[in-house]
DNA sequence: GGCAGCCGCGCG
DNA sequence: AAAGCGCGCGGCTGCC
């Protein structure tokens, strides 16, 4: 009999599982049988561990006690099958709301590997196990499914991230398992269907090998962090898991009447625009194409002004509107500005961001992930959250639900901050330290003038020097900075005056920048505060060497917060919704919110002690309190 | 029809 | 000598 039939041949209700089911199908005889499926049963088979399938009470607290008799850590899966009402729904058996728990693996070392079927056992009866020290692999996913039935571990551990520390890259268990264990282990039926009323062997082998290989790679793993000084950068992520778990599972509320109003609005304003544009390029030419406009500027400039126009790496015309606002009063630029400034909003921010609203929930569950860039910054998808525009119409559409308000905290300058700390320079310090704003001072130096002298512009020119120099900018990339980020206009003679003084004002930050080049070329790898080690090919590595350890640092700052939160808000009604590299925002019963506020900047001030013990706090944060997002910005 | 690279652009 | 960085997303384009 082949496998195609073992499915339907079963036994209905089998105890657990015999070593003696490892057996039979032997050669690989079957052809709709991929490869994959006989191995996560011969991987099993031949470390001689027997799958044990446990689906009445009784069992389940044998085998409970045994499992919480282990002193280490167990590897730990779930499985999870679509919610019934969504089978469509594209999130359905991965947003907690769309799904149902199916299985539970764990996995101890030893002999037998659990699996507990929730379709048969209730999820209460597990609880001892959640003050275990557990392992899973992207063990935020495994949290959010356990908190949304009910049950919180409490110590849970992570080989995504713990590989994230030693490579960087956020890599999957099949990968992982082959890498560090030579095992190949088929991932084809993470998506069968986990809601049948009988599982396939096939499925209960796969499933029973993840927990069994994430319990191997997490030695594997725990071995090489050690041995490379990495365990932190672990660590700093693992224990920002349950927050980040919290802030998916709770979502944020969105206004969605409010959200049709407005895209009505801009396709409006975009087919006006759209009309406008038409007049200017004719009818053939599609102001959505780069390589259309960049041809059309190419036919309508005059020679002087197309020998100076942009071009792209690849040699074509720039065809953005920075490139498009250095030849002022050209008839492009109004229509063009206006017609892009719509069509992004309707193409990112309109119908595709509301179709995150979860049926469920009607919130917007997005997706954050730890370790998810090359600095230990969050990346944020399905949507993206972090990117909304800033416009006060859109951020309004983050409000609070009724009885309940916006809670948003921000650090203030925290990577000039965090520059001040890494490169050690006495004078970014000093200013810190008594409170000031660098912005200000950075003015002051620049302009040949005391701070109290400096103008609101000066201070925003000063800006761009700040972000622009911090990271090695030069002149001519400062100029262009300064005018398309802060409307300042600045020549190239002023950038580089501008330059000069800045290093003048901060001489341990220029020192700082040069050691750091100097390392990167010797060891072609740079880290962070905490240790994180981003590597570097040869070649282009100047401005973003300087970059990592700046916005690492930051980065473990918020991290090292998020580990705090949940105990400084004890006691309060507060929900985290988003988080946006360095600020915070917060849903709150409405007469929590002040405390929320004060909560929130004692959390993320202890955050910033915990990265940097000597970081002067002062004016480091400040929380506010609104309807929505917009109001309490 | 799916996919990848390029480009532009939203945010910090 | 000179060099801002980090993301995700959508449209277009060329390729398979």
């Amino acid at each position: 009999m082949g496998t195609r039939n073992r499915q339907t041949s079963f036994p209905a209700s089998p105890p657990f599982i015999q070593e003696s089911l490892f057996d039979g199908n032997g050669r690989g005889m079957v052809p709709r049988s991929p490869a994959g499926q006989r191995q996560a049963r011969e991987i099993l088979k031949n470390r001689g561990i027997a799958i044990k399938y446990i689906r009445t009470a009784k069992r389940a607290r044998q085998v409970i006690e045994l499992l919480c008799k282990i002193s280490g850590p167990l590897g730990l899966d779930t499985e999870t099958a679509r919610a019934q009402g969504f089978p469509a729904h594209p999130q359905a058996g991965l947003e907690p709301h769309l799904s149902s728990l199916r299985l539970v693996q764990l996995y101890g070392g030893g002999r037998h590997v659990y699996l507990f079927d929730l379709f048969t056992l209730p999820l209460d009866l597990l609880a001892p196990l959640w003050r275990r020290p557990l392992i899973a692999h992207n063990a935020v996913f495994d949290l959010k499914q356990l908190r949304h039935a009910g049950a919180v571990p409490r110590r849970l551990g992570c080989t995504l991230l713990m590989a994230n520390a030693l490579t960087g890259r956020r890599t999957g268990l099949a990968d992982l398992a082959r890498e560090y264990l030579g095992w190949e282990i088929p991932k084809d039926l993470q998506t069968s269907n986990w809601s049948a009323p009988q599982l396939s062997f096939e499925q209960l082998a796969y499933a029973a090998l993840d927990a069994v290989a994430v319990l191997n790679l997490y030695h594997e793993l725990k071995t090489r962090l050690k041995a490379r000084r990495l365990a932190g950068v672990y660590t700093r992520m693992r224990d920002a898991q349950a927050a980040i778990a919290a802030l998916e599972l709770n979502g944020i509320h969105f206004d969605r009447p409010g959200h049709a109003a407005l895209l009505d609005q801009w396709q409006r304003t975009q087919t006006a625009a759209r009309g406008n544009l038409a007049r200017i390029l004719g009818p053939h030419v599609n102001p959505d194409s780069g390589g259309q406009l960049s041809r059309w500027l190419a036919d309508n400039l005059d020679a002087r002004t197309l020998a100076q126009w942009p071009v792209t790496p690849h040699g074509q015309l720039r065809t953005n509107l920075a490139s498009l606002k250095r030849f002022t009063g050209h008839p492009l630029v109004a229509p063009l500005s206006q017609y892009k400034d719509t069509t992004k909003m309707i193409s990112t921010f309109g119908t595709a961001f509301a179709e995150h609203i979860n049926p469920v929930t009607r919130r917007i569950h997005a997706s954050f992930r730890l370790g998810g860039t090359s600095t230990g910054r969050l990346a944020c998808a399905a949507p993206n959250i972090q990117n909304p525009p800033r416009d006060l119409q859109f951020r309004a559409l983050f409000k609070a639900p009724p009885g309940r308000v916006i809670v948003v905290a921000d650090y203030g300058q925290i990577e000039l901050r965090v520059a001040a700390l890494v490169s050690g320079d006495a004078n970014m310090l000093k200013a810190y330290a008594a409170g000031l704003d660098l912005h200000r001072k950075t003015a002051a130096a620049v302009a040949g003038v005391a701070t109290s002298q400096v103008t609101p512009e000066q201070r925003q020119a000063a800006k761009a020097v700040n972000f622009g120099l911090l990271y090695g900018q030069g002149a001519k990339g400062l100029a262009r900075y300064a005018r398309a980020q802060y409307g300042v206009a600045m020549s190239l003679t002023q950038a580089e005056q501008a330059r000069r003084a800045f290093f003048r004002a901060y001489p341990g930050l220029q020192r700082w920048q040069q050691d750091t080049i100097r390392e990167v070329r010797r060891t072609g790898c740079i880290a962070t505060p905490d240790g994180r080690v981003r590597r570097f090919k040869a070649g282009r590595v100047y401005s973003e060497a300087l970059n990592t350890p700046i916005q690492g640092g930051a980065a473990e700052v918020l991290l090292a917060t998020l580990s705090l939160l949940e105990s400084h808000l004890a006691g309060i009604d507060a929900l985290l919704v988003n988080l946006i590299h360095d600020e915070i925002v917060l849903e709150v019963a409405r007469e929590d919110g002040t405390r929320a506020c004060r909560a929130l900047e004692e959390a993320m001030i202890a955050g910033m002690k915990t990265v940097f013990p000597r970081a002067d706090t002062r004016g480091l944060v400040e929380a506010a309190v609104g309807d929505s997002w917009a109001e309490a910005k």
